[in-house]
DNA sequence: AGCACGCCGACT
DNA sequence: GTCGGCGTGCTC
């Protein structure tokens, strides 16, 4: 590149070889960048264009790229160059999205075809659809004059002019059979036609009667509203406690939306667990919006895809891979409970879809608006900074209060031997369903029990695949591993010692203070909700409806019973294990478990019942029980952000973690120490570790960590790309980056 | 991500 | 002697 730049040679080699014409294409494969291809004179190509290339021996999908390839060392020669082979006939994607695969792509640290995969997680929507034959009228012309029976005579009455109708349909119309239809076509009566592609998404309307907002609703919205009206990017903070009617103020947000003629997209967190908010959604708009997860069939993926691409899906929910569809005129951006950590993608391409939303929402000139009853400290902070606008709901909508929490003291109130439940707790239940109200007992462990222990010698059943012990599942009579799928029989006697009938379960989970419920309310009917006893959003839709319909008295759940669902009859709360997620070393243990208690605390009491939550904790003093009992969480996140501020942890400074995996113990040990060795350091730069993580098996590969922290004007990634590239990293060992860790296992 | 190439065990 | 196991490496 250097050399004959601009000299006599190299301009004469310019001039008088023909140029062959080439783009770059990005392939969603895991490739360090975009690849050169020769264009045929027969393709007429533009930036975006999906296109089939060949690659080895096999052809695949790609996109027209135009990003400008950072560092590229020799361009690859003429004569190396194969030619594209076929443009798709879909939408060329967006500079929008490509640019926000362009910059995911360069803050996570993935190949960016890894990134543009996600964007094209649907090929066969790029296909033109296969279009659907129907038949029309033939219109005068023609001097047949066929004769027309009864039969006939209903088709053509049930048909209009230019009409095109498909067979079944209009068979069944007509009460003929199909072979009628084929005889008029044969005498030019009828003739056949394509079926213009039906709608698929009806479109909301922004203006259907929907509820009533209170004063400060109203207000909220109308700030909502002049943003997206704007039609430019900002971001807007919504807080408000739970039943303050956050919802329905940034669906008059998405109602602006629709009014400006772009698309609106709403990311949920748990998108399996959403009938209630579906309900509320048409309840505003009078139709059902555009579904996006991943348990979405292949049908319907490729329709919804293909429509969001046209602009004929005007509001899509989905979860966090509802980012990379193709829209192509996105107007507002809704993450609803932003704090949640499961808008964090963990494999793959490890990104957090919060974050990444805010960046969509800026590269497509768009609103963002991130609600949340419990913020993230992240979130919070740029509130404060003034980077985010904020907005808050006062109280709750209708006048209903907040429930009253108190604290358990276990060491004042134990349970009875082997029991999980303390005497107050077990009285309020008592009280609240022979009150004919409904209580939930929330813990969050799946399962009979955490740990099997040998009474005899102590041997504790753990995953041979993992860092974990098993959990029982007494109802399935199986020993599971939560992180890698393992399970086993629970084994007659020890696998140690050989003692028979000397395992005993250690600790409660859902299945275990079911029991302990069967014992003490006999009459009270149940429901558990867990992911395992909820398989589907199809189960949890009806476990939720046979709640509000009161056909249950007492709820017993892990998390999934913390997010929005409305249980209007539900008035107690009971926490079985408060200081459950406080363990450990994270970070973030301590928001995370007030957003989450929080969170549970809110479903109970609404409009016409005041609520009531106890929590069961060894430590009713510590700062996060304090915060819960007087409700005074701004308090509690002004001390974290204290706490967090002076170390420079996130949000004030930045963090990456290296993780380092392999199948071999030692090379994953070397791997790190070399790493450790190569750390980087400087002013506001600092590496902790190599340390073994807190999962140091997991799925059969033993794992390392190192955790980079900078200041926050320090952007981490140069940083890791020179320090990895300082590394050699043997073929056996995996290093995995994650850019804004939030959990630390 | 695939798909080929390459170098070591159980088969007709 | 071959068929085929999956380790390693390349793809404009």
């Amino acid at each position: 590149m250097r050399e004959g730049r601009g000299k006599h040679r190299g301009m004469k080699d310019t001039l008088s070889v023909a140029v062959e014409p080439r783009l770059k294409v990005l392939l969603p494969l895991p490739l360090a960048g975009a690849y050169d291809y020769r264009v045929p004179r027969t393709l007429s190509l533009k930036i975006g264009d999906f296109v089939v290339v060949p690659l080895n021996q096999r052809d695949i999908l790609g996109v027209v790229w135009d990003s400008p390839t950072e560092g590229e060392s020799k361009p690859v020669p003429d004569h190396r160059l194969r030619a594209i082979t076929a443009v798709l006939p879909a939408p060329p994607m967006t500079e929008s999205l490509r640019r926000f695969v362009d910059w995911v792509a360069a803050y996570t640290l993935s190949p960016p075809g890894a990134v543009l995969r996600m964007a094209m997680s649907v090929p066969a929507a790029l296909e033109a659809p296969t279009p659907q034959a129907g038949w029309v009228l033939a219109g005068p012309g023609g001097n047949r004059q066929p004769r027309i029976t009864p039969e006939r005579q209903r088709v053509l009455d049930a048909m209009r002019p230019g009409e095109v109708q498909a067979g079944g349909q209009l068979a069944a119309a007509a009460r003929v059979s199909l072979g009628v239809l084929r005889g008029m076509a044969d005498n030019g009566l009828i003739r056949p036609a394509l079926l213009p592609h039906p709608r698929r998404f009806a479109r909301p309307d922004p203006d259907h009667p929907g509820p009533v907002l209170g004063d400060a609703q109203a207000a909220a919205a109308a700030a909502l509203v002049e943003r997206v009206a704007a039609r430019a990017f900002g971001v807007t903070l919504l807080t408000g406690v739970t039943g303050s009617g956050k919802t329905e103020v940034y669906l008059d947000a998405v109602a602006e939306c629709l009014r400006q003629g772009r698309q609106a997209l709403v990311l949920l967190p748990e998108i399996a667990l959403s009938a209630q908010w579906l309900d509320r959604f048409r309840a505003r708009f009078g139709v059902a919006p555009a579904l996006w997860h991943s348990e979405i069939g292949s049908r319907t993926r490729r329709d919804t895809w293909r429509a969001v691409a046209q602009g004929e899906a005007p509001v899509v929910v989905g979860a966090r891979s509802a980012l990379f569809l193709p829209f192509p005129d996105l107007g507002l951006v809704v993450v609803d409970e932003e704090h949640e950590t499961a808008f964090k993608q963990e494999d793959g391409v490890v990104y957090h879809a919060r974050d990444m939303a805010v960046v969509r929402a800026r590269l497509a000139k768009a609103a963002c608006v991130l609600v949340s009853a419990t913020p993230s400290l992240e979130t919070l902070n740029n509130a404060e900074t003034g980077r985010y606008q904020a907005l808050h709901l006062p109280q709750r909508h209708g006048g209903a209060t907040l429930p009253a929490v108190e604290m358990v003291d276990l060491r004042q109130a134990p349970p009875e031997r082997g029991r999980f439940l303390s005497p107050p707790l077990i009285a309020a239940v008592s009280e609240t369903i022979g009150r004919g109200e409904q209580a939930m007992l929330f813990l969050n462990r799946r399962g009979y029990a955490p740990l099997t222990l040998c009474r005899h010698c102590g041997h504790r059943m753990r995953c041979p695949n993992c860092t974990a012990w098993l959990v029982e599942h007494r109802a399935q009579r199986r020993l599971q591993c939560h992180h890698c799928g393992h399970a086993e029989a629970p084994p007659a006697e020890c696998p140690e010692c050989g003692t028979a009938n000397s395992l005993t379960a250690v600790g409660p989970g859902v299945e275990r203070v079911l029991e302990e419920a069967i014992a003490l309310w006999p009459e009270a009917r149940r429901v558990v909700m867990a992911s395992d006893t909820l398989p589907g959003p199809a189960a949890a839709a009806a476990a939720a409806q046979a709640i509000q319909d009161r056909a249950v008295d007492l709820i017993i759940g892990t998390q999934i019973v913390a997010k929005g669902w409305h249980f209007p009859h539900l008035t107690l709360v009971g926490v079985v294990d408060a200081d459950l997620g406080l363990a450990g070393g994270d970070l973030r243990a301590a928001e995370r478990t007030v957003q989450l208690l929080h969170q549970v605390a809110g479903r109970a009491g609404r409009a016409e019942a005041p609520g009531r939550v106890l929590l069961q904790s060894f430590s009713p003093e510590h700062p996060v029980m304090r915060a819960l009992v007087s409700g005074d969480l701004d308090a509690f996140m002004r001390e974290e952000a204290a706490m967090r501020r002076p170390g420079h942890w996130p949000p004030f400074g930045r963090l990456a973690a290296l993780i380092v995996s392999s199948e071999d113990e030692r090379e994953a040990e070397r791997t790190a120490r070399d790493l450790g060795l190569a750390a980087p350091g400087g002013e506001g730069v600092q590496v902790l570790g190599p340390a073994p993580a807190p999962l140091a098996l997991l799925r059969g590969r033993h794992r390392r960590r190192l955790l980079l922290k900078t200041r926050r004007d320090i952007a981490v990634q140069p940083v890791l790309r020179e320090w990895l590239a300082r590394v050699e990293v043997p073929n056996s060992v995996r290093v995995q980056v994650d850019v804004d860790p939030v959990g630390f296992l």
